[in-house]
This record gives C-alpha cells, structure tokens and sequence, in this order.
DNA sequence: ACTACAGATGTAATAAATTTACATTTTCTA
DNA sequence: TAGAAAATGTAAATTTATTACATCTGTAGT
C-alpha cells in the first residue's frame, strides 16, 4: 500500500510535530528520500526521534526502512492510482488504465497467494487419474484454456461448460479424479452441487474460488486470487486474468514436478503444431 | 531506468568479487533492500567496501542510495530481471516469477500497443452487424472470453474453435459483419484462408496477432500484442493474457462509446445472474 | 488556580551502519 | 619472475539512526 496516501490517511492522527514532518515529507517527498534524518528533522523544526517516531507510526522498522517504502511510492511517477475507467476518458487513457488496473491486479494476486495450497494442488495434480475442469459463464473460458494445458501433457483430462456434462461426469467420478471447478463469485448454486456430488464419489474437488464462499466450504483445497472487488465493474476482467496466472502456475508447477523426460513430450506436441502453419520467414 | 536491468546489463563489466555482489542481489532483490551492507557482504562472502564499490559503480552514491534505486526498481510489481523458471525453484519460486513475467509482459504490451488501432477497432466493433470471434488451440478460450464480454452488450455475437463452423460462418458473412481472429502465432493456415473467405464476402477482418505475418497481411486491421517470444517456452502463456486485456480494453472501448444507457443494460445482464446464486452473507 | 498525570517533545548518550584511508593480495605484463 | 596496476580486505573514522531519559505541555480533577 502506497504510503504516501497512507501519510495523508492518517494526517489526523498524528500529533502537532509529526504532522510537521508529514507536511515537509509531503511537500517534497523527492528530496525527502535522499535526506538523512538529521536534514528532515531540521526541515521540519523537530527532534531527530521526532522523525523516528512518526516512521513507525506509519508501520515501518525506522527511518530507513521509511525511506525505502517513500522510495516504492515514488516509482515511475504514479504508479497505478487511477484504477478506475472514466466516461470522459480517451482510448489512450482507458487502455492504459485497464492495462495498469490488471497489473495491479496480478500483484495482489501474487501477494495475496498461498504457497503451500499451490504446492498441494500441484501434488494433487500429478497424481490425479483423471482431470476434469468446470466453469460456468466467464469462467469457462478459463476452464477451457486449463484443458488446453494440462492436455499437452498427455493426462486424460476433460473440460465443460455445460451443467448437464458436468453433472454426468461428476456422478461417474471416482477416487483418483481430481475435479477442478472456477468460479469467481463462489457462489453458483448448480456448482456447489456438483462439488458435493463429486466429493460423495471420492474425487478430489479442488476450487479456484473466493475463500468463505458457499462452493470454497464444499472443496477439498481451495485456491483464491483474492483480488478486489471493484476492479470487476460490470463483468470478470482483472480477478479472471488472475485466474488464468493461477493455471500457468499450476501447470508449470506439473511440468516441473514430472522432471525432464516429460518435457520432451511437451516439444513433441508444440512440434506436431508445425505442419499446419505457414513457415517463419 | 531500471536498476536490476543495469547491473544485468554490465554484469561483464564486473569484478570478480562485483559479480558474486550481484548474484546475491539478483537472487534476492526483495531481501537485498532490506539487509545492511555487513548482511550483504556477508552473503556475498566479499568484504564492505565492496560492496560499496560495487554500488558506486552503478552510479550511486553509495550502498543506502543504492538501496533507494533497487528499491524503485521492484516498486509496484514493475517487473524484474528473473523471469525464467527454472527446474530447481520452488514453488514459492516459480510462482512469483510467473506472475512477474505475466505483468512484465503486459507491462511491454501496454507500451508497444498502437491506440489509433485500438480506436478504429472499435469503431468497427460498434458499427457492426453481428461479431464474430474465432480461435484456435490456446486462442480458442481468449476467443470465448470475447463472445462472453460482448455477448453482454446486446449485439449479435458467435463465436466458434471449430475449423468448419468457422468456414461456413465466413462464407455467409456480409457487408456489415466484423470478423475478428485471435491466433498467437499469426502462420495457422486454416485461420489464414478463412481471413481470405471473410474478406471477399465484405465481412471486415480485424487480426489480433503477431504483425508482419500471413494472417496478418489479410486483416482489414491489426492489433499486435509484440510480446517477446521467449515467455512462452511450450506453450502459449503471457501472450494469451495480454491477448485478453486487449480484449478487456476492446469492450471497455465499446461500453464508453455506447454512453450511459447502454450501461444500464449491462447491469441488467449481471443481475440476471443474482437468481442462480447464493447470497452473499 | 493548583496538582498530578499522561502524552508529547527534546537532549544527549549509545549503537549501528557506512565510508574512508591505507595495507595486503592478486593478476597481468614485460 | 619482477614489478606495476588492479582488486580486495582491514581497521579506523565518520556519519547516521536509535535508545534512554529528562523536560515540557496540556488537561482533568480538586
């Protein structure tokens, strides 16, 4: 989080000589960071610990460390800020802001994700005997690209968008299928169904979900972007790229866990592509 | 200018013991930020002034503003050097270097993007009878992702991944139609010779692809992501989501151009949805 | 209005970190 | 292999940040 919105948040709280201090570090931020801690103290007309003190304040380990995190809100100009598309915006503006708003998005994700759930996943995965991967509406467009994927690496593996597909390949599921089910809201109630239905025939049901949602309780792991609501205005953008990380990731995470005689079988099938295209130049 | 790439950049020019200083940094940025010049010394297994030498080098006044530097480069997600995985990272490794070639990409996408095609696209995109969104492989899901968007607007929209209900689409397609083929690699010969199809039938031809290819040449208008080849090893990844937040930036072009009351609608369509949903708590 | 107390601020000492000056080692060349 | 130049390290000096404690300021209760 960008500190210094967090300086000019918390402007209220601090007392009459740190906000002296917050004022010049505001005024100049710049100059603030390459200023020792006697230079801002004597800027602001305070007590060098005065300076410290407002540091951790602001939840940092000390002056330096306060000057690091200056340094990252400071970064190319301003970072990504104007989240938000606006009605009088021009293309320049708005691609720019969209692609800005999804890099942001990724970052979070990236933060915000668990490790140890992606490592399982991963176990779970590879020894799955079959997978299958299931989305509803914007979703399924994710569901599919994971088909594409984890097809390539020559494990049955199937994809559907369709509840009633769906509902028969869960009842036939069984131990040692691994069921994969996206959803950006959680809450999908022909989804959570199947979840448990697949779950009653022991497969694995793992969910690329919002954690504390309906379908994430029915899941034996859940994955979760966790990325902030309002970036999705009227549909799925950010927190669906995010999702589809999430796949590379997960797939990576195979290739790398199969070792390299498997990789080989990645180039057979990047190969076989070649035949139906043109040559490069 | 990004200091990661520099030191990357002059890792030749580098002392012997420079270069161990830079391994540690390279492998560890986020960690190099926060470590003392002993700390770093230390693990670099070199002594202080060398270190200090070594930040000098790279045109900084010394090791605290040479942290400020490092500090701006890994600001905000602004992606960094290591994008490669590799067979002995860990998941926590491979993760973050996933994510951070994805915005890295996105990061290049975004600079090399043309607005003025952005614009006209969507200019064409508006005044269209009916969409048609096609893809192949990998494409295939970015092309469903662009139905699922564009459906919502209210405007005829299909959308195939299969070969001859794309060719049956293209020969009875007319004046008034926008085709739009999504191919990473710009060279499938199927996808080009359909291009051709639509063309003839008046239908316009937008290409999100590679400039300067086969598929390319036949396309009324070209939206090029120009994203280094070397992030996609087996198979397509950053491309693809760079393909989307075009995607994203194409419907949100869209959705401004049509004004306020058209937005009304797209609320209706997501609550539609509410019915088959469970409440949010 | 005075006292007692809590919070805020400053002073000075201490500790930590960085830089400098110089000594030693290594590497290259003749 | 001697000698010079470059690279690296050691230890002292300097700068910088932090801590401990003293002082001040304002406030609530009497």
């Amino acid at each position: 989080m960008n500190i210094l919105d967090k300086i000019n948040t918390q402007l209220s709280e601090f007392s009459k000589s740190e906000r002296k201090v917050a004022e010049v570090i505001i005024a100049a931020p710049h100059e603030a960071i390459h200023a020792s801690i006697a230079t801002l103290a004597k800027q602001a007309d305070v007590s060098e610990p005065t300076v410290n003190r407002f540091c951790r304040r602001l939840d940092t380990k000390g002056y330096p460390d306060f000057k690091l995190h200056l340094a990252q809100s400071l970064a190319n100009g301003t970072p990504y800020v104007n989240r938000h598309v606006d009605e009088s915006d021009s293309p320049q503006a708005y691609t720019e802001k969209i692609f800005e708003s999804t890099m942001a998005c990724l970052d979070t994700a990236r933060q915000s994700i668990d490790v140890n759930s992606i490592n399982r996943a991963v176990d779970l995965l590879t020894q799955a005997r079959q997978i299958s991967f299931f989305g509803l509406g914007a979703s399924a467009s994710v569901a599919h690209d994971a088909q594409n994927k984890f097809f390539r690496f020559n494990v049955p593996v199937v994809c559907f968008d369709d509840i009633v597909m769906m509902r028969m390949s869960c009842i036939n599921s069984n131990d040692g299928d691994v069921v994969v089910f996206f959803s950006h809201t959680g809450r999908t109630k022909s989804l959570v169904e199947l979840a448990q239905v697949a779950r009653s025939n022991e497969a694995i049901v793992i969910g690329i979900t919002e954690l504390d949602t309906p379908l994430a309780k029915e899941c034996n792991l859940v994955l979760s972007s966790n990325v902030p609501e309002d970036t999705d205005m009227y549909m799925p953008m950010a927190s669906r790229i995010a999702q589809l990380v999430l796949v590379d990731v997960l797939a990576t995470g195979f290739t790398l866990r199969r070792g390299n005689k498997f990789r080989d079988n990645l180039k057979k099938v990047k190969d076989s592509l070649k035949i139906s295209r043109f040559e490069k130049k």
